[in-house]
RNA sequence: GCGCGCGUAGUUCAGGGGAUAGAACGUCGGCUUGCGGAGCCGAAGGUCGGAGGUUCGAUUCCUCCCGCGCGCACCA
């Protein structure tokens, strides 16, 4: 039995009776398997705290009516601890209503974690060396809007992966060799000099910018100045990947594989392996083999390898350092789906497993202002950059917004109302959330009321105190799945969810003041301090900042 | 043409084999004694693109069709 993702958590307490007596029935019915259940929170409140599927799924295995299952199981789960009440509902769902000690426990449960809630979540036992790449953008230009939501959603995934149980090292590969790197050489002395910029070359207005800080005259070396065009342009997108607060492990130079003989010692081991053959001259590896398409170039009729010569030779480098158990996460664009079946072609060629070789497509970044799609072409300098976008709204909003869709949907950013309405970003709401927590405590603390003992209070919990606690209890479960389904926006809805909790316990529970038992506030407090905790880690795996106090807003 | 992804509220999108499909924004109507109102409550708004299929049950899985996006180099 592998329970998912309940680690540090009450709820797996729970989930582990449930499933035991479930695997009894199972196994006093001579059931051919026994279904693994989940615990859910039920969309309406009223119909209690958790509810489970069990019935449903272990009726058709019994051939048995789900209803009368229900019952059965029902029956047992009421012996479980914290469980208060039972009920058998709808097509036989079966409702729990959890008492108040299993609430408390929960509290404490997720304060004692702290930091490490939900650490280790993954239900893969085996935590896997993985190695994530992502934005790898070509340095021939700034880093665009789109490449902040790679940054914002790989960064975020490596957070996630890491809490779930993972080792995950972050690498960006530079596409520092080749003809575009020639290209924008030439791009860069044709601006400076007045020149007409090459076929295929770059027009942007960055390239003449770029040209008069490099000092470009008539009589520089095109292709040094590619490289120095190139090492700038890296270094801009390190400040502004510094400003998202996203850090890479390492920037693997394309170029130092190739200077290293990686590419040239990468082909030489296909072609011993007989994957390859020659075509006029020309060396193809037959990735038709695993499901390409079409067969593929590594090295032209001209002798010189080609730019998927170096992505292969990097998939090996990437296993050498992982060893064969890792796992190779690649997050690229929408316009590179084409090469999903060649890299794993290109993995298996190798003599690795393509299942360890994973391949995240983003999908668009549409842009647009005054009501119009912006263009987004490096070529023509037509694009907005993630420095404008940093500079409008800022690192937090910027990572907030970028996650808040799935990476297999489109986004649309309305640059007008991202900048207008940077200020009802709902980023600002879940830090909002936050600071509130931190002002109760230093408040209750300043009136010196910190001292009640939370074991000798009596009162029954609020409604939306037990609302909060249950969304407290998820965390590990959204973790989990965030991990599992590499969709760390999950996390995004998360963090709204548990602030929008906040504000009807705000508005429903005082934590001090006129009328409050000391034991009261104290268990409030737990209550506040687990909250306190959750949140800030919610927004720690989506790498945005948890202040402990916003600023106020002035009144317009 | 072939391939990949996506069609869910006015808009941008969550969700996902099961109980009345959710949020934000927008619209309309309410809420001042108090820990910070960046808030809360309510209303209107949906044949989950269309047609079949699998299933006790499909918005979710499968097939086809339509629409949108993106790819199909000895470029990088």
């Amino acid at each position: 039995m592998s329970s998912t993702g309940f680690s540090n958590s009450a709820l797996r307490g729970l989930h582990d009776g449930l499933q035991s007596i479930v695997d009894e029935i199972a196994r006093a019915g001579d059931a051919p398997g026994t279904p693994r259940v989940e615990l859910e929170r039920p969309r309406e409140e009223a119909h209690g705290d958790f509810a489970t599927n069990a019935a449903l799924m272990l009726a058709p295995v019994l051939r048995r009516n789900p209803r009368e299952v229900a019952q059965e199981i029902a029956d047992r789960v009421g012996a479980l601890p914290g469980v208060d009440a039972v009920d058998v509902a709808g097509p036989g769902f079966i409702n729990l209503r959890l008492d108040d000690s299993w609430f408390l426990e929960t509290v404490d449960a997720a304060l004692e974690a702290g930091a490490d809630f939900g650490r280790g979540a993954s239900n893969a036992a085996t935590s896997e060396p993985i190695l994530l790449e992502f934005v790898s953008a070509n340095p021939t230009g700034p880093l665009v809007a789109a490449s902040a939501r790679h940054a914002a959603y790989g960064d975020a995934l490596a957070r996630v992966l890491r809490h779930a149980g993972h080792e995950v090292r972050t690498e960006f590969y530079v596409n520092d060799a080749g003809r575009q790197v020639d290209l924008f050489g030439e791009s860069l002395l044709a601006r400076a000099t007045g020149g007409q910029v090459p076929e295929g070359g770059y027009e942007g207005e960055y390239v003449r910018d770029l040209a008069a800080e490099l000092g470009v005259t008539a009589e520089s070396d095109p292709v040094e100045l590619g490289q120095l065009g190139v090492a700038a342009m890296i270094g801009g997108m390190r400040e502004q990947l510094d400003r998202m607060h996203v850090h890479f492990d390492r920037f693997q130079s394309e170029k130092a594989l190739h200077e290293a003989g990686a590419v040239v010692a990468g082909i030489e081991k296909l072609a011993a392996a007989g994957q390859t053959f020659d075509e006029d001259g020309a060396t193809i590896l037959r990735t038709t083999t695993w499901g390409d398409d079409r067969d593929r170039a590594v090295r032209r009729a001209n002798g010189i390898p080609t730019y998927f010569a170096a992505d292969i030779a990097y998939i090996d480098d990437k296993f050498a350092r992982t060893g064969e158990a890792g796992r190779l996460i690649y997050v690229l664009g929408a316009d590179h789906h084409g090469y999903i079946a060649r890299l794993k072609g290109a993995a298996q060629a190798l003599g690795h497993d393509a299942d360890h070789l994973e391949i995240v497509i983003m999908q668009m970044v549409t842009l647009t202002e005054a009501g119009e799609q912006k263009k987004m072409s490096k070529r023509r300098g037509d694009f907005v950059t993630t420095q404008e976008l940093l500079d409008r709204i800022g690192a937090d909003a910027v990572r907030f917004w970028m996650l808040e869709r799935s990476h297999d949907q489109q986004l649309e950013i309305d640059l007008d109302k991202a900048s207008e309405q940077s200020d009802d970003n709902p980023v600002f709401y879940v830090q909002y959330a936050h600071a509130r927590m931190c002002s109760i405590r230093r408040k209750v603390e300043d009136a010196d009321l910190a001292g009640g003992d939370s074991a000798e209070c009596s009162e029954a919990l609020h409604d939306s105190e037990k609302r909060l606690v249950k969304r407290i209890a998820e965390f590990p479960l959204v973790v989990a799945d965030a991990a599992e389904r590499r969709a760390p926006h999950r996390l995004h809805h998360y963090s709204r969810d548990l602030a929008s909790d906040v504000a009807k316990f705000y508005r429903d529970c005082r934590v001090m003041g006129d009328g409050i038992a000391p034991e009261l506030t104290a268990r409030r407090l737990h209550l506040v301090d687990a909250t306190r905790s959750t949140l800030a880690l919610a927004l720690d795996l989506l790498g945005v900042g948890a202040p402990d106090r916003m600023e106020r807003r002035d009144e317009a």
